[in-house]
DNA sequence: GTAGTGATTTTCT
DNA sequence: GAAAATCACTACA
C-alpha cells in the first residue's frame, strides 16, 4: 500500500438509508480538530438506531430535548451522557423528521495517540484506548458541549480511505434491553480493537 | 480465564 | 424517583 488518498466526506453521504450508510462507515476514518490538537482513527465498529420501529433507539419515544437533534438533518454528532460517567458520540443520519443515527462503538488510533492517552489515565494500551464508545469520547475528549456539531465542517468530519476495507460482519447490538433481534451491529471482523469480543 | 456488580448524574416519567 | 446505547474492578474457577 503506498500512498492513500483522503477526502472529506460530504453531507450526501449522511443522508442515505442508516443500514447502508453504518456498513460503509467501517474503515473510514475520523478526524477531530480539538482544542488539544488534533485526532484521528480508523472505524472498526458501529451500531445503528434507526427511527420509530426500532425500540432501542432514543427517538422511538419521541421527540424529547435530548435526542432533539436526531430528528434533525443527517450529517451532525449527537453526544448524550449515560450511566452518570460516560459519553457516546453518534452520527445522524437520513432525512430531517426522520430519527435515526450511528453509535461509534470502537476504533484504531491513528494522529493524536499521545492526547489520547493523557485524556484517559486509566489506559495503558493504545490498542485498546478507543474500544467502546464511552473510552473513545474520554480520550477524544468529547462532551456535550460537542452536541450538534456539523460533520462537514472544519471541527470534526470523516474521510474515506482508498484502501480495501476488512470483512464486515453484522451481528446483535451491545447494553441495550430491547431491539436485540435485530442485527444492526457493524464490525469490521479483522480488527484486534473492537469492544467486545 | 469468565462472571458479576458498583460508580454516578443527566434526562425523562 | 428510576432508568440509562458503559466501564473497571473484584471474586472465583
Amino acid at each position: 500500500m503506498t500512498k492513500s488518498k483522503l477526502y472529506k466526506l460530504p453531507r450526501s453521504f449522511y443522508l442515505k438509508p442508516t443500514l447502508e450508510v453504518a456498513n460503509d462507515i467501517i474503515g473510514k476514518t475520523i478526524v477531530y480538530n480539538s482544542p488539544q490538537g488534533k485526532m484521528s482513527a480508523r472505524i472498526v465498529e458501529v451500531e445503528a438506531y434507526i427511527g420509530m420501529d426500532d425500540p432501542a433507539c432514543h427517538g422511538a419515544v419521541g421527540k424529547t430535548k435530548r435526542n432533539s437533534i436526531m430528528f434533525g438533518e443527517g450529517g451532525y454528532t449527537y453526544i448524550y451522557f449515560i450511566y452518570g460517567m460516560y459519553y457516546c458520540l453518534n452520527f445522524v443520519t437520513e432525512r430531517a423528521g426522520y430519527p435515526s443515527a450511528i453509535l461509534l462503538r470502537s476504533a484504531e488510533p491513528i494522529e493524536g495517540i499521545d492526547l489520547m492517552l493523557k485524556n484517559s489515565p486509566n489506559q495503558k494500551k493504545t490498542d485498546k484506548i478507543l474500544s467502546g464508545p464511552g473510552k473513545f469520547c474520554k480520550a477524544f475528549g468529547l462532551t456535550t458541549k460537542q452536541n450538534g456539531l456539523d460533520l462537514t465542517s472544519k471541527t470534526i468530519y470523516l474521510e474515506k480511505l482508498f484502501e480495501s476495507p476488512g470483512k464486515i460482519v453484522r451481528t446483535e447490538r451491545i447494553g441495550i434491553k430491547k431491539g436485540k433481534d435485530l442485527l444492526y451491529r457493524f464490525i469490521d471482523s479483522s480488527s484486534q480493537s473492537i469492544s467486545k469480543k
